[in-house]
RNA sequence: GCCGGGGUCGCCUAGUGGUAUGGCGGCAGCCUGCUAAGCUGUUUAGCUAGUAAUGGCUUCUGUGGGUUCGAUUCCCACCCCCGGCGCCA
């Protein structure tokens, strides 16, 4: 079980945070809960500590040769009580624990208090728009026979694709590009796996992604009609994203404090069934349910939070500036933090076709919320502290293809290679495949 | 997938129904003139009293159940590791 200890640490930072972002989170509920499972939790002590004592004294009885029939007799009593208060408080922890899990995250001082859209707020704008319109990626690769949808939805389904000839070299490409450059900052590489067991996911990231984001990967539906919590908690999850794999990646494990910072670069398919999203870009490679990622993930202390954000988010931008893009930095607003995250920007490129910037991917710090249901900590001399985690996108490929596409489309039907690809693909062009 | 063997503190290890051994390492303290050694304590998580130093209690032998006054030990399910067989990119 979660140690509920935090709430009550961080009871006023997450009253606000609670009412900052407009939840409905049961805080006074889950509180009440906990005081009486902390009462409940003394009173089995207590007996648990008369039981200890009575056994012992059967023990040295027995080994004195005496009778304990009488004395083992005279314990049904207290027996009985035990496993009352045993049944009961082990009640009261489903109950806790169906809450506890999704405590919202506090927020940073910086999150903009409001609702998305209007509360939202641009702090950067980087490049300048060569392409104020054109054409959409889908247009364009359709063409040069590139994107191959109508095949990939027989075999798949929707929002799956086929990618051939220069656009899959361009994929290597940049996955190759954002894999040496993250190596060059001392990041470590990392592949995971790409299914999480069910109880590490939900360190990670709160229960309503299961059913809008993930893909469940087992069955376990026997184990499931049995209610076997443990088994149930066994099931595997497809990872929607590398960010989990890394996260669990060191649950309940204890670090020196020398080893911090610990930096991955994770690479990775993310698979995410996009529930409730119909209707919304169902055209080409911007929003699909399987798509490469290079994501950046940092253990570190409480102290050093602000320190890797910001190295994050300039790595991030670094990618952005180098492969010429235009793009804006966008904080997230109270209201559109993400549960588990403390504070969120999102970066968004220009999209001729749109008109407008679209989110290409985003840097976050968790704090300790994945780190304390993860039990991850380190220590701080002498005292435990639960890490910091953060994570940052690097480059998310498919939606950054569909992005260049469309920027660097030439009049002539082509596509050039951005500067920094070029070595990578042994060419400047892209033609029909 | 099947058949064996195994999982005990950060690491190694004993125990096979009756308060969980011993060593190494780490940390703290003491002692000591010789590059280090010695001695003592500590080394899971939590509840509770106190401003605090500190104390009381519970809990911890892969995980979850069961039997029992009492489970590391017996029973059931699951997870993981090692060996063998099978299957396989």
């Amino acid at each position: 079980m979660i140690n509920t200890k935090y709430v009550r640490d961080h009871l006023d930072e997450i009253r606000r945070a609670i009412k900052d972002r407009k939840s409905a989170f049961p805080l006074d509920e889950l509180l009440a809960l906990d005081e009486k499972w902390r009462g409940m939790r003394t009173d089995l002590q207590e007996l648990q500590a008369k039981r200890n004592k009575a056994s012992l004294e059967i023990s040295d009885a027995k080994k004195r040769g005496e009778e304990v029939k009488d004395k083992i007799a005279a314990l049904a009593d207290l027996k009985a009580k035990l496993d009352e208060a045993q049944s009961e408080i082990s009640r009261c922890e489903s109950k806790i624990e169906s809450i506890v899990w999704n405590v919202p995250n506090t927020l940073d001082n910086s999150v903009p208090i409001g609702m998305p859209p209007e509360a939202n707020k641009t702090i950067k704008t980087w490049g300048n728009i060569k392409k104020k319109e054109g054409p959409s990626h889908v247009e364009v690769l359709s063409k040069l026979g590139l994107l191959d949808e109508e095949r990939a939805a027989k075999v798949a389904g929707s929002r799956f694709f086929y990618l051939r000839g220069d656009l899959a070299l361009m994929e290597h490409a940049l996955e190759s590009y954002a894999i040496d450059k993250m190596r060059k900052k001392g990041y470590i590489l990392i592949s995971p796996p790409y299914m999480v067991k069910k109880r590490y996911y939900k360190g990670v990231a709160p229960f309503g992604v299961f059913e809008d984001a993930l893909y469940k990967a087992s069955e376990a539906s026997e184990a499931e009609k049995m209610k076997d919590i443990e088994h149930v908690d066994e099931e595997l999850f497809m990872i929607s994203t590398a960010e989990h794999a890394l996260a669990a990646m060191h649950a309940e494990e204890t670090f020196s404090g020398a080893e911090l910072p610990i930096k991955y670069a994770g690479f990775s398919p993310s698979f995410r069934r996009e529930a409730g999203s119909h209707g919304k870009d169902t055209k080409g490679i911007f929003r699909v349910h399987q798509f490469n990622k290079v994501e950046q993930f940092i253990y570190c202390k409480v102290e050093d939070e602000h320190k890797y954000f910001d190295e994050l988010l300039a790595n991030s931008e670094e990618f952005m500036q180098e492969l010429e893009l235009p793009y804006r930095l966008v904080v997230l607003s109270s209201g559109d933090t993400g549960h588990q995250m403390s504070k969120t920007i999102d970066w968004e490129a220009w999209f001729p076709s749109q008109k407008d910037y679209r989110e290409l991917g985003s840097c976050s710090t968790a704090r300790d919320w994945q780190s304390v249901r993860l039990d991850i900590k380190y220590d701080d001399k002498g005292e435990r502290k639960y890490v910091y985690t953060l994570n940052s996108t690097a480059i998310s490929i498919q939606r950054s293809l569909a992005c260049i596409v469309e920027n660097y489309a030439n009049s002539d039907g082509t596509v050039s290679v951005p500067k920094v690809l070029v070595p990578y693909m042994g060419k400047e062009i892209i033609t029909k495949g």
